[in-house]
DNA sequence: TTTTTATCAATTATCGATAAACGATATCGC
DNA sequence: GCGATATCGTTTATCGATAATTGATAAAAA
């Protein structure tokens, strides 16, 4: 029953929360809420809840010093995302699916990716420059081993991308995936070669240059896809 | 400042929530929160609330005779929809864009069935016969000229393919579009010929039984583009 | 008059406490 | 002993109240 807070507490204290998504559609949320959903989300990620754990409100609330609200409306957010389940007045508990949970998502990223890079293209809304901008962000960051600065690179180019189409709903559903955190986890994970995974981006750049737009859509699809089969970050990663 | 609220009140009586949804992720929220959420949904899509306008948690939380926690909790599912925009400490507002991100949906249910039904496609998971029956169903409806019906039997034919891809965060997103709801409610716009409507899931059929998990998806897309140039609810609904 | 600053009212974000539901345990009758 | 039922503790869902932030207003200074 005495969990381990010690090292969770100092976590969120470390916490640095940075509100520099200059976004259209604000997402900058209420702090604490904010703040909660991200260490959570992490937490999961990461492994350190176990898939099928339960996650009490209250106790989660008192860990981190807060009332039992904020934590809820975290929770609910990341249930949106599929991380969590929440039964009615039963509880919510880390996806069982977990590992099967964290492949889906390319899946739905490349739905959503397919028809931004679609519409982008068709309209030619695309700034191709600042795509190749990222791009070489990639490749220095490929270069100097340096995760978490190829992730931010390749957030920001597919987000270049996904805004473009200009259809807010579809950037809101983007955004709700969590795709930022999730990317970094995912290339913490050992035996990638993270300049194949940046150069892998030239090619969508190519395509909606084209104008092709069904090919340039296929394409980001197909992106996506490359990484279902990639080891998920779980199997790898300790709390 | 005196708002009418003598008729909502009224109308939140006659409301009369069905919690049939028998869904596999079971997607039961707590009953007032849900049923606070369908509420504002329908008004929002009726156009009883107008493009804009500010909604005060504490306000409507009166209304109900609820406190402010559902209220909050009801907002922010209808915000990841795309159907309010709050900015954070300074309210809620339904949409602007509310036409504009009426239409928004298409795209994206376009996006996520068109990958679902590629999925379905390729893993041979479609229950073609169930499909067949609704299509019957809609068609039944269309000769009766009964829009609910028809809304009915629609929801539930793209339900089975999405679910059918076997995809949960897929499911949950499109899920959380509110396409019952909406279509409902888009179904309702008069000069629109049902029948065409029902029929026209004809070739998805076709298509999914044909294997060919290309031309099925982009079949599915293309159906959802079909309702893009249709005049939106607002326009022609009184509240 | 225009600009700046202080105060106010309204509303959101958060809190602490209560009510209600669920699962588990213990008890009773057979 | 075995199964049905009452009781209990735990946890969620909801409430009512407080704190804190924002935009607007009014007063003061230039």
């Amino acid at each position: 029953m005495t969990e381990d807070m010690s090292e969770l507490r100092s976590e969120r204290a470390a916490e640095a929360i940075d509100f520099s998504t200059g976004s259209d559609t604000d997402f900058v949320n209420s702090p604490l809420r904010q703040r909660l959903k991200d260490v959570l989300l992490r937490r999961i990620l990461g492994g350190a809840y176990k898939s099928g754990e339960r996650l009490i409100e209250l106790r989660i609330a008192e860990e981190f010093g807060t009332s039992q609200a904020p934590v809820r409306e975290a929770l609910r957010d990341l249930e949106a995302t599929g991380l969590v389940i929440s039964k009615p007045r039963r509880g919510t508990y880390v996806a069982k699916v977990l590992s099967e949970g964290l492949r889906e998502i390319y899946a739905v990223r490349g739905a959503l990716e397919e028809q931004a890079t679609r519409l982008a293209t068709v309209k030619q809304s695309c700034d191709l420059a600042t795509l190749e901008l990222e791009l070489q962000g990639m490749r220095v960051a490929a270069a100097a081993d340096d995760h978490a600065s190829l992730a931010e690179h390749s957030v920001k180019f597919h987000r270049i991308i996904v805004e473009a189409a200009g259809n807010r709903l579809l950037t809101n559903l983007w955004l709700s995936l969590n795709i930022e955190t999730r990317t970094t986890i995912t290339l913490l994970v050992d035996g990638i070669d993270l300049m194949e995974v940046a150069d892998s981006h030239r090619q969508i750049i190519d395509a909606i240059a084209s104008g092709d737009s069904e090919r340039a859509s296929r394409v980001a699809r197909e992106h996506q896809e490359n990484f279902e089969s990639l080891p998920t970050p779980n199997s790898n990663l300790r709390e």
